[in-house]
DNA sequence: ATTTATACTGTATATATATTCAGTAAAATT
DNA sequence: AATTTTACTGAATATATATACAGTATAAAT
């Protein structure tokens, strides 16, 4: 999106503020009250650049037809659910994703990219139920004792993360399951991400 | 609050979808367009109604000057957060609430009413860890094999339910820990909700 | 039994509002 | 060097809009 200059800025701060206050979009008069313009036109010329820049739309002939445009309202987003398929990388591609939930900022500590729906009990110890939805921060950057989402070759797994050297180990929370020796050179083996949190439908 | 009638929780949800679909309210002719009214009064005397009983506010002398109240507006709320001690109920009572946190609608398939800071492993099999948070649902409507949240006099408990006649069990998920077993007349006993989800910040 | 609230139609109007046109001036871009 | 963009003032105006007034009719509350 185009750059704003720092009057235009003013001008989408005051629409803002202005929506936020009153609940709804302020006139041209308004704008100039509150910006010490001395003529309606000052704003209007405001309003059509910004809309030029794809920041606004307006509504032609309605009072107060001022609309933030997607990117530009801080509207609450969705964050995506993938499915935890044995074969198959997950990818943010749309054959992979179940649903969209909503999603608030702050719900986690940290920021993440998307859920990843939980099959199996190779967790279990760790409190990862079949079905629990996991959030997950794309990073390659993880530590010791991270939840991590590892990828070899085509099958991906959620497991502990423990690194000693050129070794890495990625051990489940199941006595039933095997702990995984990989060489950090193995071709085919990537860190996808890490776990950041977790929800729970039941 | 006061009651709505039909009519005006038509009017009511039609300044809310035209809100969502424009970005701005609506003018007393387009909720006439809208709801097939043939005079602007129409819209003019539901709109006095709706601000008469707390659902909006209006701006006298402004074009779309209609506000939804906090009440009315679906915004983000917050959803307190109470620590589950040994001695003292999890009542909303203000000492008990750690802290709030932004809450939006549709993160669980049920709705709930707070959410419970766990201790202890007693739960560790059905994957409910020290420090999660559960859901809570404040109702005494439970189910054979809910999750559910017991208070015998004043230790309140996460176990799995179970009835049969008049004898109720209360059951960990966790060998180390010890079922419970009660009447169901006994004094001091009371189902204070049940979980419906489980949120982990890690 | 009387008043108040609900639920409209239909007309009228003052004014709130968008929007155009005519300028001025500086800064940025081509 | 010429053009475009930015950043306004100031005046004018068509129309979008709130809002009042006059009715009609039914239901609910006091």
């Amino acid at each position: 999106m185009k750059e704003l200059t720092i009057q235009q800025k003013k001008v989408l701060q005051c629409i803002k503020f202005y929506i936020k206050k009153t609940g709804f979009p302020p006139t041209r008069a308004d704008i100039c009250r509150e910006l010490g313009f001395k003529s309606p036109n000052a704003a209007e010329s405001h309003l059509r650049a910004l809309e030029k820049k794809g920041y606004i739309t307006i509504e032609n002939g309605a009072s107060r037809g001022i609309n933030l445009t997607e990117n530009t309202a801080e509207k609450s987003q969705t964050i995506p659910v993938i499915g935890l398929v044995a074969a198959g990388s997950p990818t943010l591609a749309d054959e992979n994703i179940e649903k969209h939930i909503p999603y608030q900022e702050s719900l986690f500590l940290s920021d993440f990219d998307y859920f990843l729906r939980v099959k199996g009990l190779s967790m279990k110890d760790a409190g990862i139920m079949e079905d629990d939805l996991v959030a997950i921060k794309k990073t390659t950057e993880v530590r010791n004792g991270d939840i991590v989402v590892a990828r070899i070759d085509d099958e991906v797994t959620l497991k502990y993360f423990q690194s000693s050297g050129n070794q890495i180990k990625l051990i489940p929370a199941n006595d039933d399951f095997e702990e995984i020796y990989i060489n950090k050179e193995t071709e085919g083996f990537f860190i996808e991400g890490k776990s950041v949190g977790l929800i729970r439908e039941n």
